[in-house]
DNA sequence: GTTAGCAGTCTTTTGTTTTGAGTGCTAACA
DNA sequence: TGTTAGCACTCAAAACAAAAGACTGCTAAC
């Protein structure tokens, strides 16, 4: 569907004050604020045919205009110019990374966090650790008397997991330690995952030892809980589309649900560093919010997702930028760098 | 002030009519429900006895009673009974100390989780490490070539917190390990706080390492951030009065400001095992909400805290006994107990 | 193709009336 | 003296009615 020069935009004015006032804008309201030449009389006939095209509607008879879901897809895609953050946005957010990040979840929920105060809106990390991540190293450490934990390093400078198992003393350890380790690196998770056939005569005194650690990747990949960190669920708040408590609840639900989020958040992004869903797409009735996602990768390969979630109503200009800038530092300050400096 | 038997029969019923129904109490609901041997007229007598002494008060002319901040103090401290949990929910909660649980972060979420989910209210616990804890060990953990992980053990059996320094060997660190952990072990963590003179001579050339260790241990003391876990702001959403979502926001901006929660739940517990501040208390503005607090101990010294914070109309028989059964487990099986016991 | 003008629609606002829940008081009663 | 029935009174909530106002779509003129 083509639109008019004049067309494209009148409905970026109606979509451009629909993000800004939350309300119906009228053909006045347009021609004031954005194309003071000519009469809402036009204007109101360009309107018409626009809700024809199914990007505008009505709430009522005698309202102003609200765009679509189709509507804001047409903006996003065509109209809207992607917002340059300001130097100070930009630092906040080059700022935040510069703690101290250890494991993978502090890294998740670093950035849920960075996105969702410099956006003001709800925000989902996603970090798909099956697909790339190389052994390492596996360390074993004495905590007290019978206690051990196991650690998984990983390629990317991360430490993967840790968990808890039993006995043995600290000559055992170190020589276990070694033995394991020979066995794990170099291999892909996703690869260890399956071939539980790495168990050989050598390695059966620590069976032990083996299955914590077999536990520990498989444990995260399978448990979407532990590769996705939510942040600013209480941003929305602030919008007046969730006033109404029933949309709060459904949205923020949504962000609690971790499986159904999960396929909206990696489905088809194809090629596209950025997808849209905007409210009513046809998927799981994700009505009363919108999902903008930009993946990111280690070496060339997309290796996890970066979103946020917001009223349908959303910002995308800034959104898009900020979901872009983070993706961009994560990529090249974490996720491609073997040595995470020190301050 | 003291209360004749029938005047706290009826203080009771009117609170736990309040606490079910929400709505203003009317002498004919505490006649059918709660005491059908006497009259409404009588009952109404009383009523006004009552709202005189303060304990109840009416929203306007022609509506039933409310118990006011006092009545509900009145309430919990002489007259509500302590719900026993059925045998379902005391499984479920000790079934979730039952996982794996290394970091103290991790406890003190996973703590705070099971609270929330129990009470379906919003949940906070807190762990004042600077009271006892004590080194117990010191590890320092190659990850990569310039970088290295520092670990604090201490005598709970669990790991303090992580961080990450830079270079040298294999053999250097486990090296400064054994000299560091020598200087730390038996330190309690207060104590090293105060004394950097504990950098001797013979540690000096591990300076950069011995910072960090001083680092980890008073960040996490001076960042309320760090030593409380906040659960469930988002069962709020389910109680009428935080349908008005100004009450909302006032609430769930209290529990994101940790520096105003903390005198909260710290201060003046004395001797008590649990605190109920009931909104509307003369502290800082929690109109809208009660916090009751449970204090937790280590060998006979209280060392955190673990509160459920509400809606006044709080059910606070049930939510006393969830906190008391849950600092029992805290107690017994992960602060009392070196050896945590694997699955 | 554009625009002024205007009738028509439907929400929002404002005001009025009715209803009904629940009280406090009075007077009678045990 | 404590309890209770009865009743007048109060006030919020609900129901209804009227008025105002925001915008539109259409018509007809430019």
């Amino acid at each position: 569907m083509n639109l008019s020069e004049r067309k494209k935009k009148i409905l970026s004015a109606v979509v451009d004050e629909s993000i800004r006032t939350a309300e119906p804008v009228s053909s006045k309201d347009v021609q004031e604020k954005y194309m003071k030449e000519i009469s809402p009389a036009t204007i109101r006939n360009e309107l018409m045919a626009l809700e024809e095209m199914g990007f505008l509607s009505q709430p009522h008879t005698s309202a102003g205009r609200v765009p679509t879901a189709e509507g804001y897809k047409k903006y996003v895609e065509e109209l809207m110019t992607v917002k340059k953050l300001s130097k100070k946005e930009a630092d906040t957010i080059k700022d935040s990374f510069d703690e101290k990040l250890i494991t993978l979840d502090n890294i998740l929920q670093k950035t849920a966090k960075t996105i969702s105060d410099a956006t003001n809106y709800a925000s989902v990390v996603y970090y798909g650790i099956g697909n790339s991540a190389i052994v390492d190293n596996i360390l074993l450490i004495k905590l007290t008397q019978t206690n051990t934990l196991v650690v998984v390093v990983t390629d990317l400078g991360i430490i993967k997991q840790e968990t808890k198992a039993i006995d043995a003393t600290e000559e055992d350890l170190r020589q276990a330690s070694k033995i394991l380790t020979n066995v794990f690196k170099g291999r892909r998770l996703e690869e260890i995952q399956d071939n539980s056939n790495l168990l050989t005569a050598e390695i059966i005194r620590y069976k032990d030892i083996f299955d914590a650690i077999i536990h520990i990747i498989t444990e995260r990949d399978n448990d979407f809980d532990k590769s996705m960190a939510v942040s600013g669920k209480d941003n929305l708040l602030n919008y007046p589309e969730y006033h109404d408590i029933s949309k709060l609840k459904k949205t923020i639900s949504l962000l609690d649900k971790k499986d159904v989020l999960f396929p909206l958040l990696t489905s088809d992004n194809g090629d596209l560093e950025i997808s849209v869903r905007v409210g009513g797409d046809e998927n799981l009735g994700i009505t009363d919010c919108s999902i903008v996602t930009a993946s990111y990768k280690s070496k060339g390969k997309p290796i996890g997702t970066a979103s946020v979630v917001g009223p349908v109503r959303m910002d995308y200009g800034k959104v898009v930028s900020i979901l872009k800038n983070v993706t961009q530092l994560l990529e090249e300050n974490i996720f491609d760098k073997k040595e995470i400096k020190d301050d």
